[in-house]
This record gives C-alpha cells, sequence and structure tokens, in this order.
DNA sequence: GGACAGTGTTACCAGTCTGTAACTTCACTT
DNA sequence: AAGTGAAGTTACAGACTGGTAACACTGTCC
C-alpha cells in the first residue's frame, strides 16, 4: 500500500567505489568521518521520520548509512533498540536549547519565554515533520514499548522546564501557562501534518504570545 | 516487532458456529443484524484504532467482523480504500455534534462555544487514543495517499465552524482564537497520547477557558 | 424449481519483514 | 609478518503481508 523506494540520506564520505581502498583508510582518520554506528542512527533518525516506523526496514537503513544489516545488528539488539537510541539523540538535541537559555544571562525570564516561543515556531517551519518522539507513540500504540518510556520522561522534563520558567516570569498560575503552551506546541505540530502550512498553525506565534499575555500578571 | 494477536472487537450477532444454521438466517432479518459491509467498517475503525493501520492486517479485520477476506476485497477496492471509509465514518460522527449545535436555539454563541469545550474534553477522556484522522496521517506520512485528502477537508471544515462560531460570539480576532482553540485540542489529544492522563492535557478545559476569555470583547 | 446474487472456504502468489549463520576481507597494532 | 577485531558479503529461515482465483454454499425472488 505504500512502497518505500529511494531513500539516499547518508552524504557518503567516501563512494562506495573507493571505501576499500587505501584513500579509504585515510579518510576514515580525517574528521570528515564518522563510525557506522552514529551513521546508522543518524540514518535511521531521518528515515523514521520521512517513512515511519514500520514504513522503513532494518536493510534500507543499513543501506543509506552505506553499511548492511549484520553490522546494524552488531550495534543493536534490534529494529526496537535502534529506534529507542534515535529517539534518545533527537532529545539530546533538544536539550541544547535549554542549557543555552539557562546560561544567557542578558535576558530575564519574559525574554526567555519569548525565546522559547521563537525557538519553536522556528523549528516548525523547519521541520514541518512533527514532533519524532510524538509520532512514535502514535505509530507504535503500544504503552508496553521501551519507546514509550523515553518519550514520556521527555515530555515531562519539558514541560517542568517550561513551567520553572513561566513561574520565573511572574506569570498568574504558571502551570497552567506552561500546559497551555505545551499544547500549543504539540498541537501546532500535528495540525501542520494534517492540514500543511497554511492551517490553525499557521499563526502559532499569535496563539502563543495572546496565551502569555493573558497569564500576564496584572 | 509488536505481535498482534487478539482481535475480538465485533460483539457476535451469531455465534459463528450457528452462522449457517436457519436460526442465523432468522437473526439476520431482525433488528440486531448489521450488513457485512457495515461490520467491516466499524471494526476496522476499531482495530486501527487500536493497533494502528500498518498494525494491523485485512485478514485480522475479516476475522474480527466475522467475515472473510474475499468479503472484504469485494466490498472494498484495497485496504486504503476500506480506510479512507472508515474515515469517512469517523468524520461524519463528528458532524452530528455540529449540526445538533446549529439547532440548538436555546444557547447564544458564548454558550455554544462552552459546548464545544465541553464536547471535546469530554471525549478526550472517553476517548484517549488520539484523533484518528491526525494519527493517520502521522501514520502514513504520505500527502499523495488518498486518506490524506479526508483528513485535511475535515480538518479544514471544523476550523471554519469554530471561527465563524468564534465571529458570532463576538470574540476579538475570532480568527486567531478559532485557530487557538483548534491547536489545544489537537494537542491536548497528541499529549494525552504521549504522556497520559497526568500531563499537560489534564488541564484543557482551563486552557480553552483561559483562551476564550483573553479574546472575550472588552 | 431454477436462476441469481451474496457470502464462505481454501489455496495460493509474490513480496516484505526481522533476525541469524557462516564466511571473507580489511585495517590496524604489535 | 602475524594476529586480532571490526566490518562486509551472501544466503537463508520463518513469519507475515495485501491481493487474487476458483469453487461451494445459501437464501431469495421469479
Amino acid at each position: 500500500m505504500l512502497p518505500v523506494c529511494n531513500f539516499t540520506c547518508y552524504r557518503p564520505v567516501t563512494p562506495m567505489s573507493s571505501r576499500n581502498s587505501p584513500t579509504a583508510s585515510v579518510e576514515s582518520k580525517q574528521e570528515g568521518s564518522v563510525a557506522p554506528r552514529e551513521r546508522i542512527v543518524s540514518c535511521a533518525a531521518e528515515l523514521f521520520r520521512k517513512f515511519g516506523i514500520r514504513g522503513i526496514g532494518v536493510d534500507a537503513i543499513a543501506e543509506a548509512a552505506h553499511t548492511n544489516k549484520m553490522t546494524l545488528y552488531r550495534k543493536f539488539r534490534s529494529k526496537d533498540d535502534l529506534l529507542c537510541e534515535t529517539l534518545r539523540q533527537v532529545t539530546q538535541r533538544a536539550m541544547v536549547f535549554w542549557t543555552e537559555l539557562d546560561q544567557d544571562d542578558q535576558k530575564d525570564a519574559a525574554a526567555k519565554l519569548n525565546s522559547w516561543v521563537d525557538f519553536h515556531v522556528q523549528r516548525l517551519e523547519q521541520e514541518p515533520g512533527g514532533c519524532d518522539l510524538a509520532n512514535a507513540v502514535v505509530e507504535l500504540r503500544d504503552i508496553a514499548h521501551p519507546a514509550y518510556g523515553v518519550v514520556q520522561e521527555f515530555k515531562t522534563s519539558q514541560r517542568d522546564r517550561l513551567a520553572a520558567l513561566c513561574t520565573a516570569a511572574g506569570a498568574t498560575d504558571p502551570n497552567l501557562l506552561a500546559d497551555t503552551l505545551s499544547l500549543l506546541l504539540e498541537g501546532a505540530r500535528v495540525n501542520r501534518q494534517a492540514t500543511g502550512a497554511d492551517g490553525s498553525s499557521r499563526r502559532l506565534r499569535e496563539s502563543c504570545n495572546a496565551t502569555i499575555k493573558a497569564f500576564a500578571p496584572s
């Protein structure tokens, strides 16, 4: 019902033909080279995002990473294991935003809240595929799956951090503001997938700003 | 990676053993009986919801509907075709709310907006599986899929109706209010799937009320 | 009684999937 | 130069998938 055909996501550091040549060995020591495991994870993340977890096979992932299935299974116990690893990588990427925001002494809490909005509005435009974590849960539909734990932990931590920010910004009912903003963001991501760029998510920034204003101290 | 095993969703009108007996023919004329096509659609809707579109096979759907694969393929050209039909059924169920709301002369626009919130908060608690339409888009991840059109059309019509209601209620910037409420609802549904009942979706009603209040005419 | 449409049954095709086994080749270290 | 461990290659097992073909059965209507 959905033939998956073309998958070339990993930009080869060395072309396939010269991989076993001396040149390849040199390149493998240069800074541009990436270990098979990392290549697999980043390719898997991209292919899962593009075709869905069930929509792409391990063979295709290995091929895209310019390696093979056996190597993949030497690095990961199972496809589920690989999936969890890719999700953890996605969460780590998001954590960078928070640490950078924490270290920024120039902005006060209110300005940081605006940065949060900016960051996510920008990401919505750049990556219209929605939240990988939420997508995984929707696709798997199984609470017992190990990926579910990864997602739940991450989402909770994100909400807690946002709530702390709202508190610092002196919002009335900061927890409710954090919840509301979380829902707006999550909704915008899925809405963008379902109805495209011209749907309700188009004015996410204005929605967030109106919400923040409504919770401003009087 | 995810063995699908038990699927008994369609409450049997007649037990399998007596289906070809005279009793079965009598029962097939009673009001309790349902035509195979309808049984297939409702079973498919439930199983798609429970296991995902790719997580359940046509054979299992046919079995749950107490029929077989051949009959399924006589009624539907393909699994995709069946999927579209189930999604259309889901949209029709939601349309009932709007027609009832339109016909209600007791409530003014503001009260109807509250009804909208009530309706969806209630549905969120009753059906924690999220929006079937949005889930389908997330799972398929293919704009060319016929289901995408069904979803997009429905989501747009929902938003338009909500915007009309916000206009009637005299909201400042009714379109933005409709967008914001749409995002809140959509976000709550996916958030509930990803983080459970105690996540940010728990206070959806309060989030909506705060938002509506923020757009109230001064 | 007989045609007929709807349904059930069985078997099958061709493709895909995850995961494993056995073996070869390579690069690097000592 | 030898050895070691990581990676590539090939083949395969076992299960499942969507979809089709051919045929048997059943109740209904003329």
